[in-house]
DNA sequence: GATGAATGAGCATTCATTCAT
DNA sequence: GATGAATGAATGCTCATTCAT
């Protein structure tokens, strides 16, 4: 009787909250490592329990990867209002370093969301794996982007595009292997900076 | 009486054999997506067979990372031919820039080994992984050795260096991602020349 | 379709079940020589399944110890009810004698938990079985009993209570060797009531 | 070239040298518990060198026996010394208390020797343990020649016979469990001359 | 006489999942 | 909505044993 109050939760938020717990134990363990009791286990739920609400460990994963869509589309918007005023109109190199730097520094404030995907983004190399091909679409997709937004500003704006995503890519891993142990943005505000020369070598 | 004569085989030889299986394999699954089972059958061999030659998964791991490093130490000396000729003296960019090609290129080489990289040094962020010192230390040499290589030729030796190491693993990832589907040697000649401009902001 | 019905059982009852099983098999075969499959299939379960209930095998063997003392515990008392009007005042050697004959009756009454000791103990003898240390706690606790209750009726209580113990344990394993083929205890009777002089060489 | 002279031992002393390290690590882990490779180990010797000697584990058990029996029939003479001039004649008190003696001293002279048979007998309580067979016939004979030792000096000599041994064999128990804490040889004598009285009860 | 490769069965344990309650 | 019993397959690893060398 006096075990009352604990259970019935808004379910909705229970779901945010396993979520939350499976970013940060797949960031720890990737997709292979980890495992649907550890996860029960650290949410307080059985393992059954758990299940009921995502089904299966896959659609888990693909429920993790909807909420980190969901989580960026919340917040792109805001630097996407330093684009251009004119549609169709080019990105200064300022806009480009500011936008880059605006990514960056949203990845800081969230370093288990950052080391899931490093680590998915790996696992996932894997044509089997099965965020394989959502890792796919993401790539081209940003790199479609970077090269949008570079156009004019770099010679070869597919080719640099490349060169940025994979320093912060490159740099971020670093920074987790690290243990956080150095300033990320500076860090990728000066090199990439240096990648986007201010002077292209367009005669 | 068809299965007679047991397969017996050069140790060193099948030694070998099993590390190269064994690469290709954790390079696709990973060290936790792999199972010891897998790499037996992919070696036709029984499961304790092949921990006959390694002692357990763990051991097999560390066998695979002193294989990777005895390969390096037989490959790099050539490289480092291109010193500069006075002991103490600095290197020059276009030494630089030749050393990091040669780096990629050995790495276009040996894709299995670069995937194998790849997703182990991501799994291995994990402070618990088998390989997580491993690839502490590594990361913590190359840095120091292009930090070196890049005294004089970058405002911020270290800081390049890191981006150099980052854009180098970012887009070995990228390439592995594509299938190989660009020109890596090309596309880290192109972005490391970037990082390095020719006259670096020394007055 | 026609292994429907997928069996449940009242858990308590389920777990009764398995513990008897368990200590019939532990019984026959030692902790080391008995296997959690033949125990699941002796419950006519899969080898996890038992697990559920139990953890590990090492726990298993703990949950019997446990379950031995409970019944234990459940029988003691009306023996004790023997025990002398005047508390502090000392038994009678027929109080003794009859303290001594309860306990064997018991054994004779639970063989398969005899059997079980019996292999157990020996083995256990083993500074790393996980039982070592249960056997060492019940000697000392029974010796110490005994010793008590001998106190006035022995010369050297402590050196008797070790020849009784002695006695009752080496003659249950001769009883079990030959299949229970003598009476126990009328052979525990006699030999004890030697062992307990009815005139103690007190002067 | 170096590594000469190790290989290559008198064979009847190998033997010798790998019964005496079964018989500490079967006392330790019983027949079950102990491995062919931890006593080829043990031994400095390779699994398949190991059965070389004795051809199966089962057979390694067989020749610890056979050993053990060696032993025995090396230095009873010396205790049956003791018997009565007449043939036919009953043994003394005396002598019948001091072949215990000796027996037991024994005993106390080969700790490691008790302990195989302490774990081995009730590990072979199990009628499909291959020392089985050996320990029935062993404890028929030994309670032969004790009762027929006994004969005379107590009114059920059969019994008393069961009481000596029982006590022997759960007095030594006691010994190795106390990690031969106390003074097993005075503990016997004492017991088993109260359970031989000096006067039995034959009118 | 002894090594070391290899087997095939078996070990305790863990897994994702199902389902009656 | 959630529990907990139960499954069946798989996990890494160890076992006694065989056999070519």
């Amino acid at each position: 009787m006096v075990e009352r109050t604990r259970r019935r939760m808004d379910p909705e938020l229970r779901r945010g909250q396993i979520l939350e717990a499976a970013i940060g134990l797949i960031g720890q363990l990737g997709y292979h490592g980890f495992t649907v009791q550890k996860l029960a286990q650290a949410c307080a739920l059985t393992n059954g329990g758990l299940l009921h609400y995502f089904g299966s460990k896959e659609l888990l994963l693909v429920a993790i990867l909807e909420e980190r869509d969901r989580r960026e589309a919340a917040i792109i918007p805001a630097e996407l209002a330093l684009e251009p005023a004119g549609s169709g109109a080019a990105y200064s190199r300022t806009q480009a370093l500011r936008i880059f730097h605006a990514i960056v520094a949203r990845s800081v404030a969230q370093p288990e969301l950052v080391r899931l995907l490093s680590v998915l983004q790996s696992e996932a190399l894997n044509r089997d794996h099965p965020a394989h091909d959502y890792f796919l679409r993401r790539e081209a997709m940003v790199l479609a982007e970077f090269a949008n937004l570079l156009t004019g500003l770099a010679e070869d704006p597919r080719g640099s595009a490349r060169g940025v995503l994979a320093l912060i890519g490159g740099l971020e891993q670093q920074w987790l292997r690290a243990d956080q142990g150095f300033d990320l943005v500076a860090a990728c505000d000066q090199a990439i900076a240096l990648l986007l020369p201010s002077t292209p070598a367009i005669p």
